[in-house]
DNA sequence: TCTGGGGTCCTAGGACCC
DNA sequence: TCTGGGGTCCTAGGACCC
């Protein structure tokens, strides 16, 4: 019998600069243009989401303030964030993509895997190609693609080549193409992993893939020896379109627009993020047995605290107050930055009334006076990208909103 | 002159149990 | 009459990703 996961034909779809693709989707006039999506500078919230090519080209990066982005780039063009937009484009993208297959993995609101590996009659990368061609042409956003025989390798092949790449990564072509690099751009290695593994002389890929599987478990736990394997081209996970009914926590938080220590200010952004989560939870027809805050203070430490329930909660009255409780019992009184809250643990309320998010109304959700690039889209070519719903499920219309479970991911 | 908000997974110590 | 060894649960925190 067939190993289910040797000889497949992974592709991993990575849209570029993906907020601010949409945004230009939108309003042509932008294009060509620098531009950013950032928050709220008012409120202490001016960082860098995403930003087009041609600020990218200015040194204009994802989390740079806002005012060190404006100082690289004058003529930098600002916009807030718009998830709405975005999750119909997202809805739009992945319809595109089971045009292929059912095999379809979002991973965020920007980026999936698609499983070829039983396509009949055309060649993987063809496929891509035209994936790509119609992204671009149908709802004008351009996206990267990688083509190789897992996961790991496709998330590294669509890197590769940005904008509107496509790479192919095959097993024999890894001393070429991977090992080269260095080890800081392995998807699952950041900053801290990359200053341990430099410590024991770990600086490319290659180095990696070559590494002591002793010495490299001792320094990051079994972490390590799984970054040696991906290093060696081995990945086993599968493409599972199940995975975004899979949601583990629901939480808030917020940055205060000050620091503040002031208790009466502080319990009611409490009570706010509890009702946030409960509406959340609500929506998905959940409850948590586990609730979390996190305190941010102004030195930028934070600090978290959970209490495990006896019974499961869902009821802001609940939420709230068990949050109240955490927070005041751990709260240090020095001036507070950022408040959250997170519920986990999570158990289905009444299964027979479980409806998934992805397909819910929002009823909070503001109308968009302007058409939004998939009624553009419909306008134009008819109703052919509203395509059929996961699990059978109908889809609504697109107008009503959609919400994401993996929805305020950024790029 | 500064660092958002949404997540996931892993580790580690202490309590507790057999 | 001097301290085994395996397991689970709870809590806190680190690292990483988009």
């Amino acid at each position: 019998m067939e190993h289910p996961t040797s000889g497949r034909i992974i592709l991993h779809v990575d849209m570029n600069s993906f907020y601010a693709s949409v945004e230009m989707a939108y309003d042509p006039s932008l294009k060509g243009k620098p531009l950013a999506i950032a928050g709220n500078v008012e409120e202490r919230k001016g960082i860098i989401v995403t930003c087009s090519y041609e600020a990218r080209a200015k040194g204009v990066k994802t989390t740079m303030p806002l005012w060190q982005a404006k100082k690289l780039c004058p003529e930098l063009i600002v916009k807030k964030p718009n998830f709405e937009r975005y999750r119909k484009a997202s809805r739009a993208m992945f319809d595109l993509l089971r045009d292929y297959t059912e095999l379809v993995e979002p991973v965020s609101i920007d980026e999936g895997y698609i499983d070829l590996t039983h396509y009949q009659g055309i060649k993987s990368l063809e496929i891509a190609k035209v994936i790509q061609e119609r992204l671009l042409d149908e709802l004008l956003l351009p996206c990267s693609i990688g083509v190789a025989p897992n996961k790991f390798l496709a998330k590294m092949a669509s890197n590769m080549k940005k904008p509107l790449g496509i790479t192919v990564l095959r097993k024999r072509e890894l001393s070429e193409k991977l090992w080269p690099l260095p080890v800081h751009d392995m998807h699952g290695v950041g900053d801290k992993t990359a200053e341990k593994l430099k410590t024991i002389g770990v600086n490319t890929i290659y180095d990696l893939a070559h590494g002591d599987r002793a010495q490299l478990k001792q320094l990051l736990g079994v972490n390590g020896e799984r970054l040696k394997q991906r290093a060696n081209g081995v990945d086993n996970r599968v493409v599972n379109p199940d995975s975004i009914y899979d949601f583990k926590s629901i939480g808030h938080s917020t940055t205060l627009a000050k620091n503040t220590t002031n208790e009466a200010e502080l319990t009611e952004i409490l009570r706010k993020l509890a009702h946030s989560v409960a509406v959340r939870m609500k929506r998905k027809d959940v409850l948590a047995t586990k609730i979390f805050i996190t305190i941010k203070y102004a030195n930028l430490q934070s600090i978290t605290r959970s209490k495990k329930l006896e019974n499961s909660i869902g009821d802001v009255d609940d939420i709230f107050s068990v949050a109240k409780q955490l927070f005041f019992t751990h709260w240090n009184e020095d001036p507070v930055r950022l408040l959250g809250i997170t519920g986990q643990d999570l158990v289905e309320k009444d299964d027979a009334m479980k409806q998934l998010d992805l397909f819910t109304f929002e009823k909070d959700a503001k109308e968009e006076p302007i058409l939004s690039v998939i009624e553009k889209i419909n306008q134009k070519y008819g109703n052919q990208f509203i395509r059929r719903g996961v699990k059978g499920k109908k889809e609504e219309d697109f107008s009503s909103g959609t919400s994401f479970n993996k929805d305020f991911l950024l790029e």
